[in-house]
DNA sequence: AAAAATACCGAAACCGGTTTCGAAATGATT
DNA sequence: AATCATTTCGAAACCGGTTTCGGTATTTTT
């Protein structure tokens, strides 16, 4: 609503919004000024009602095939095609499904975003739904747009990404009863469809992977206690280590934030130690590609002084010196299964709740190798 | 409009849409159920039509201050918040920008992508627009999505970005008479608003800073003729060395498609030649990338054999080895200013065209230096 | 051939707002 | 006090569709 004071009498432009350019009447080219006719109009044109003509179109079966066949023709004809406000209104669903993006980091080294969205975009298309991009202000509270969004009426369900343990967003949806999925878990995810990789195996497999290459001191840069799947990307980690009996060493886990930065100083503070880890094992690619540009610039040679294994699979981390060895997974079945999660529970609200867990796999690219110095022998089992 | 048949007499459910989920009473939190109060209850509710209550939220002055002291308490008691889909089929207008994604590449080193929407969707939300993203399906015409999303009336506008010379979109768009803004030239520039980063200036820096440090050889990595912007990248390259007399040599300009891939392939090419350049510009620093990735393998030290510069200014050139020097500028000044004109154009249709021309800066981070082996000295005027 | 069932379509309500127009109430003017 | 101007609000049309309901025509049944 605006707050400002209108003058009663606007002018207000009835029908045809915007001027009409004029169309060369070129006889080579027809271009139909398109959007032009209603239902009204069609109904007029053909002598019958707007009621009978939307039921002709909408295929009820009360109608004949004569009159059908006339309507349609002459819809295509006319190149009728229903407003979308209109139908939506009347039908009382908005057939939109909303994204909030979160507030982006300083530095976002972030392919995954825009991979996502794309996909969501492609898989909400099939079933006749668009996707409303929205920004988070990162002044506000984080539940803030979804609020507005619900309020409004602007969309029916929503597409969540990078959740929190104790997710606000989850909260507010789940008291409103509003549908979403999220990407990834949340502590109230036995109330809510999800969707996730299994990140805790994903660095089980990738701890393994070291621990049989020889590595006994791993080290380990996190994402931040807020993300949960960062959490138990940690839990897979931790898992591994004890069923190798490699003791779990405190301050070989280095906290981070998902950024290059983050990877950057937590690798400063594991090679500086007096007993460096001989392989650190990042969050993210992106933090994986901090540690190696500290790493770089504190001496130690990837693979050979340190090995190096990331998570996400960006494309960009082929392309450097050492190729990055990452976890990677389809961002494009990502999207596609909390589409077909969410279009569940919009046809069915109460469905009970589902979720699906995918699998990243191991991608050796390079930035991994046994290490240099002679360890003590791998211990196949623990006594 | 569907074409499966329907009974008529399908179930419909009236008024709120999903079920209520038991709401706990308690009374720590106020859990007040959004969206359920109308215009009409509260124009019941106070005794006044509708009308008179829309009047007053939206700042009519025949309203007295009275009644609209007490319809704004009771909207903001209740919660009423106008229903966006009825309030824009009443003002016949979607508030709604279309952005289309282009087909990804294969390989999306994109991060370019998720900025630009970030900041497209946070500048429109100050004119109280939203963003409506969809996915262009690689099989259909690139127009396709942007037919569909004029007649059905989805969008009041577009922001088109990957602009080509002979842009079908724009020309759609143009005879149709549809509002929307470039980001990038085209061969229709003259009528339309554009915005633009001045490719061709920055590739003069670009070249000009290589010829000081003493290049004479530079090899060019295009970004395929395709995209109007390589294309004012590569002229602004032989425009520099047209200036400073160095002889354009053809095969020193490779053809590339803006991905690694295309940057190792056309690397491959400029260095295994007899005399391969001693510097590479690259169309972007996806390209950047597959050029110093092909170099390395091919035995080229960067930057003491080869320098290599990009375009685009990724955050991810920073953390590799050497530090892409590229041409940077802000995604997110380019969204704002994209949004302005825009709206500028949604006011008001028939103002001139207008355009934005901003420029990139040089960030030089490391992967360029003089050649080693000394050339002929640079000369400051042909003659 | 009359009655019952069915096919087909018109009329009208509805979705939830916005905007126009005119009339009643109030205030100002002479 | 009668007239005129203003303020303030109700009534109704409108945006462009969908869906319900009822009533003719047309078939089908008996």
């Amino acid at each position: 609503m605006n707050h400002f004071i209108l003058s009663r009498n606007r002018f207000r432009s009835f029908g045809k919004k915007g001027l009409m350019n004029d169309v060369k009447a070129g006889p080579e080219e027809e271009w139909v000024k398109s959007g032009e006719v209603r239902i009204s109009d069609l109904a007029a044109e053909l002598g019958l009602t707007k009621g009978t003509v939307s039921r002709a179109l909408n295929g009820y079966e009360d109608i004949s095939k004569k009159t059908r066949k006339r309507v349609m023709d002459a819809a295509t004809k006319r190149g009728y095609v229903p407003t979308t406000q209109a139908r939506r209104l009347a039908m009382g669903l908005t057939e939109t499904i909303g994204l909030v993006l979160p507030p982006m980091p300083s530095q976002p080294v972030n392919t995954f975003v825009s991979e996502f969205i794309n996909s969501v975009s492609a898989a909400l298309h099939l079933h006749g739904y668009d996707l409303l991009v929205h920004s988070a202000n990162s002044e506000e509270s984080e539940v803030e747009p979804y609020r507005r969004l619900v309020q409004s009426r602007k969309v029916d369900g929503f597409i969540i990404f990078r959740t929190h343990e104790k997710d606000p967003r989850v909260n507010y949806l789940l008291n409103e009863g509003f549908p979403f999925v999220t990407h990834g878990r949340t502590a109230r995810m036995a109330e809510h469809d999800w969707f996730d990789i299994d990140g805790e195996k994903a660095f089980r497999d990738a701890t393994s992977h070291l621990i049989k290459l020889g590595h006994q001191r791993i080290g380990f840069v996190g994402g931040g206690r807020e993300f949960f799947s960062a959490q138990l990307r940690l839990k897979g980690f931790r898992a591994m280590l004890e069923e190798s009996c490699l003791e779990k060493v405190p301050n070989l886990e280095q906290p981070g934030d998902l950024t290059g930065q983050g990877g950057e100083i937590a690798a400063q503070n594991l090679l500086k130690q007096t007993r460096p880890p001989t392989a650190i094992l990042c969050a993210n690619d992106a933090t994986a590609l901090g540690v190696m540009k500290a790493a770089r610039e504190l001496g130690f040679n990837i693979p050979e002084e340190l090995s190096v294994i990331g998570y996400d699979g960006i494309a960009l981390g082929a392309y450097i010196d050492p190729p990055l060895t990452t976890l990677t997974f389809s961002i494009e079945e990502s999207g596609k299964e909390m589409v077909n999660l969410l279009m569940r529970r919009l046809k069915n609200p109460d469905l009970p709740v589902i979720s699906k867990l995918a699998s990243a796999i191991l991608k050796l690219r390079g930035s991994e190798g046994p290490p240099s110095s002679i360890q003590n022998k791998y211990m196949e089992n623990c006594l």
